[in-house]
RNA sequence: GGUGGGGUAGCUCAGCUGGUUAGAGCGCAGGACUCAUAAUCCUGAGGUCGUGAGUUCAAGUCUCACUCUCACUACCA
């Protein structure tokens, strides 16, 4: 058994996410902490909403609402859409917790004497009408490359150049449209993520083989360009304060404290369960076991292969406490909607409260993971969710369940068959499991969810080749025990393919299970050595009552999705 | 502009250190079965592996050039 320590970057606060941001995150890491859970594993799976920052204050003065009540509201809708995908996150905290405060101030006061910040002088637009310091993108006015009005101060959308705000022409706050606006020197903490250089490329180099390459390709590409010092505070009002002489009315820069959440978080839920956080995170209290991996799109990648990692060496460099680093880490890429990208800020795509409205979360969480973003973007449409759903979820599983149990019933009078004895047809499933089972274990351990999906699906269809081959409806008119081995071979297939798809469906999978009468405690995954995958073909009781689970899935028709392409505007380009 | 992915059957994608007739699912065409949500099972058609060179006994797999596409590019997170 091992100690698995889970986390999946951090949602944002300003608003419930949509399906790309569920797909490459919380979803996968949810799957892979129920996959190490079912394998006997410790595994502790921390979330939490990320809840600082410019966006927040401005999502909360356009909702007219006091942003620790904006986000007192936003943490429960997003935990609340969390749970309706039955994410089985053991702490669901918040980056604004007391904890964090106290953690984040305690990180930035080692860090400093480990010699890792620096006061430094920075200029910065400030609005006078918002009564801001503006972030470079909220600052908007005439490209001085090509002319476009609306051009961001960051980079223009019209012609791609990277732009410094202090050369647009005519700027303007994207707040509230006011050109009152001007250069003002401000006073900020430096991280000197620099001189860490070195340590973090030996460090990311050492996990070349085990990470994928889209996040050493992203850390190491950030080295070789030379890694710049980056401004841990910031000139806003919500957020940690900054606990320093001149620094009254800042605080940390939000992409400091989030990540120190993973930790503060697991305080909360040892607070919260009588759990050990240390033992998790702190290496010289145990957690030098722990396998601790993250989950996040790869936008992300940067901040936690080289800032967050800067934090955490450079708090362990002071001496003192010594907290761990991550150990594997799963990146995604993302999911694209009809040739563009999900959007929150403009609305574009499904979002999860939306998706749940139109769907049970099974549905969603098949398709995400049967598709997901691994190798590269992946494109939803509304088809290949359609297909994805009839195809892999009601014809391969729904009817086969459907159609053994109902047989059982109709036959054997609802009852795990006595009789018989296991041939040739049971013989080749069993060699079957005894390859696919291993694999689909492998899969997991690897995270590879893209596989996992698939060779859950092979097996469910497997099951499907090993009725027709059995076929017990036609030794039933002249050999009843030879048609009995083929009930219970099939119905002790309905509960192992009711185990293996837990991680994945786990509503429908606890249908299944119920159906087939599987005692919660024999849900796990310790299917023994494979050398005796026979068995799995007679485990449960015979003699057990079972019963057709009501319509497990309900197929998705062209109508709907006609209708949910005009509600979402799918289609558009 | 720079950097990094990717371009493999109609569609979505597998193909680790180069090695027998390039694979899967969906879709399509036939057939089988009738227990089942018109489901399932079998068989088949279909690809000059983006383009052009090169290295090698041998390249989808390595090198170079070109092309298309997506992402990242550090004060949005």
């Amino acid at each position: 058994m091992a100690r698995i320590l889970i986390t999946s970057a951090l949602p944002y606060i300003n608003g419930v996410k949509h399906l790309g941001n569920l797909a490459g995150s919380m979803l996968p890491a949810d799957v892979y902490a129920r996959a190490m859970r079912l394998l006997g594993h410790d595994v502790l799976y921390i979330c939490a909403t990320d809840e600082h920052g410019t966006p927040a204050e401005l999502a909360a003065q356009a909702a007219g609402m006091d942003v620790a009540d904006y986000c007192d509201e936003m943490h429960q809708a997003q935990k609340s859409a969390g749970e309706d995908f039955a994410l089985s996150y053991d702490y669901f905290g918040r980056s604004s917790a007391r904890s964090n405060h106290a953690l984040t101030q305690d990180f930035a006061a080692r860090l400093e004497d480990a010699g890792l910040i620096e006061e430094r002088v920075s200029k910065q637009v400030y609005s006078n009408a918002d009564q801001r310091f503006l972030p470079d993108r909220y600052v908007e006015g005439t490209c001085p490359n090509c002319d476009y009005e609306s051009a961001r101060g960051d980079q223009c959308d019209n012609c791609g150049k990277l732009l410094d705000p202090i050369d647009l022409i005519n700027p303007y706050s994207a707040v509230s449209g006011s050109k009152d606006v001007e250069i003002r020197e401000t006073r900020h903490l430096f991280l000197r993520q620099s001189i860490m250089a070195d340590d973090l490329r030996i460090w990311v180099n050492s996990h070349s083989a085990d990470w994928p390459p889209l996040a050493t390709s992203i850390a190491l590409k950030w080295l070789d360009e030379g890694l710049r010092d980056r401004a841990i505070t910031r000139d806003l009002k919500w957020g940690i304060p900054v606990l320093r002489q001149g620094f009254e009315g800042k605080v940390f820069y939000v992409w400091f404290d989030a990540p120190i959440a993973y930790i503060s978080a697991t305080q909360d839920w040892a607070e919260k369960t009588g759990g050990d956080w240390e033992s998790w995170w702190r290496t010289d209290k145990g957690a030098g076991e722990v396998q601790y991996v993250q989950f996040m799109g790869k936008d992300n990648v940067a901040f936690h292969t080289l800032s967050f990692p800067t934090t955490i060496i450079g708090t362990n460099n002071a001496g003192g406490d010594q907290y761990k680093l991550v150990d594997n880490l799963k990146a995604f890429n993302w999911v694209t909607w009809y040739g563009g990208k999900f959007s929150t800020s403009q609305g574009r795509g499904v979002f999860m409260d939306q998706a749940i409205s139109i769907a049970p979360s099974d549905y969603w969480r098949w398709h995400l993971m049967a598709n997901a973003p691994e190798g590269n973007d992946a494109a939803f449409t509304w088809e290949e969710f359609q297909n994805s759903v009839n195809s892999d979820l009601a014809n391969v599983l729904g009817n086969f369940v459907n159609r053994i149990t109902k047989y059982a019933v109709g036959k054997f009078d609802g009852v795990v068959p006595d009789g018989g004895q296991d041939g040739e047809h049971e013989a080749w499933i069993a060699a079957e499991l005894s390859e696919r089972l291993p694999a689909l274990i492998a899969h997991y351990e690897a995270r590879e969810f893209r596989k996992a999906a698939e060779q859950t699906r092979a097996i469910w269809a497997a099951g499907n080749e090993y009725l027709t081959r059995s076929a017990p409806w036609t030794h039933y008119k002249t050999d009843v025990d030879q048609a009995a081995v083929g009930v219970r071979a099939g119905l002790n297939l309905v509960a192992l393919f009711g185990i293996i798809a837990q991680p994945l469906i786990p509503d429908a999978a606890a249908k299944i299970l119920n159906a087939v009468g599987v005692p919660e405690g024999n849900r796990t995954w310790s299917f023994g050595d494979f050398s005796g995958v026979a068995d799995l073909l007679d485990a449960l009781p015979r003699g057990l009552p079972i019963s057709p689970p009501e319509l497990l899935f309900t197929k998705i028709e062209d109508d709907q999705i006609v209708k949910w392409t005009e509600m979402f505007g799918g289609g558009e380009v």
